[in-house]
DNA sequence: CAGAATGTATACGAAAAAGTATAGTATTTG
DNA sequence: CAAATACTATACTTTTTCGTATACATTCTG
């Protein structure tokens, strides 16, 4: 459950590409030169955000990449599930429940609930985000968000934190 | 942000040892064997565990492992952190910055906010919910924590999902 | 005290992820 | 058409994670 290369690359690239105006288009050295990523990286990256349908590309001369719709038309949660898929792989418990073929903890497989939980948790808030939120007014999303977040999880089980957790302090 | 083998397995365990009545404890070899897992395996788990201070050992000829404290009093963020650590590790952002020394996004750095904001959510979530949730009646807890989930997730942001991100079916 | 069962610690090998490099294809400019 | 520039695709190297194996220390039974 860590924030892996892959996603915090390539959403950014993602910002660099919204953050121009529609119709113009950056080149892989262009958005390479302006994360301090490798060119080969980069490249890595745009074929996946291709292959999800997220940017279009345009070759020869003039060439580069540009989004394949309006940023106010593009969700997080497209973006994450095309740089990582879920959080949580439904094949997951049959995978890795070791030598018993069905889940040792078939019927009451709490721990399986917990992650679809999460899952639905974290895919939910990130498809309400869309990815001109990032762009605008820096911070300003995360602030709103962040409100919001501390006034409907302390009512989220209706009771208070064994231990609470404080959110992180936004922008310093 | 995908959910590792350390934190399923992990997890599991924990489970196994609330399970057990106050003051009794479980071997290796039988935590193992309950769950599927290799025995060597459990033993580095319960290393990791026990270092987080969330189990206690006993050595010798009757020994075995036990919760440190009762699972009433354990959250699952306690666990998870012992696991895996943060989702968004702080210094990630300094460490994969590329060439480029100070963030390329400093001072807008929404990036970093989105995965602050997550983070804080899920963990949020975790601080709230206690070992002995997930023991009892098996889906009664991942049922009343979807059920508010979806109520609250719905005004987040105050605007209606661009794309609704259907919330998981537990338990089939 | 001896032996057996348990936990502890370190080191090793396999698998996955991350990042790099290279050869190839397409398109525009002159 | 030719060269330059850009994207496309694949394979390779490095790094990290995951899981396993082995040797060692501790403690209870008899």
């Amino acid at each position: 459950m860590k924030v892996s290369a892959l996603e915090e690359y390539g959403l950014r690239c993602m910002l660099r590409l919204g953050r121009v105006s529609e119709g113009e288009s950056l080149t892989i050295h262009e958005i390479a030169e302006q994360e301090g990523l490798s060119v080969a990286n980069v490249r890595k990256l745009m074929m996946i955000l291709r292959e999800g349908g997220l940017v279009q590309s345009v070759r020869g001369r003039l060439g580069g990449y540009a989004l394949s719709e309006p940023a106010t038309a593009i969700t997080l949660g497209r973006i994450m599930e095309s740089l990582a898929g879920r959080m949580y792989d439904p094949e997951f418990c049959g995978k890795h429940s070791g030598d018993v073929t069905i889940c040792v903890n078939s019927g009451a497989c709490s721990v399986r609930s917990l992650w679809g939980v999460l899952d639905g948790l974290v895919g939910g808030v990130l498809h309400r985000i869309r990815l001109s939120d990032l762009i605008g007014d820096e911070g300003k999303v995360s602030f709103s968000l962040r409100k919001h977040l501390e006034a409907t999880i302390d009512q989220l089980l209706g009771q208070p934190a064994p231990r609470p957790h404080s959110l992180p302090v936004i922008n310093g």
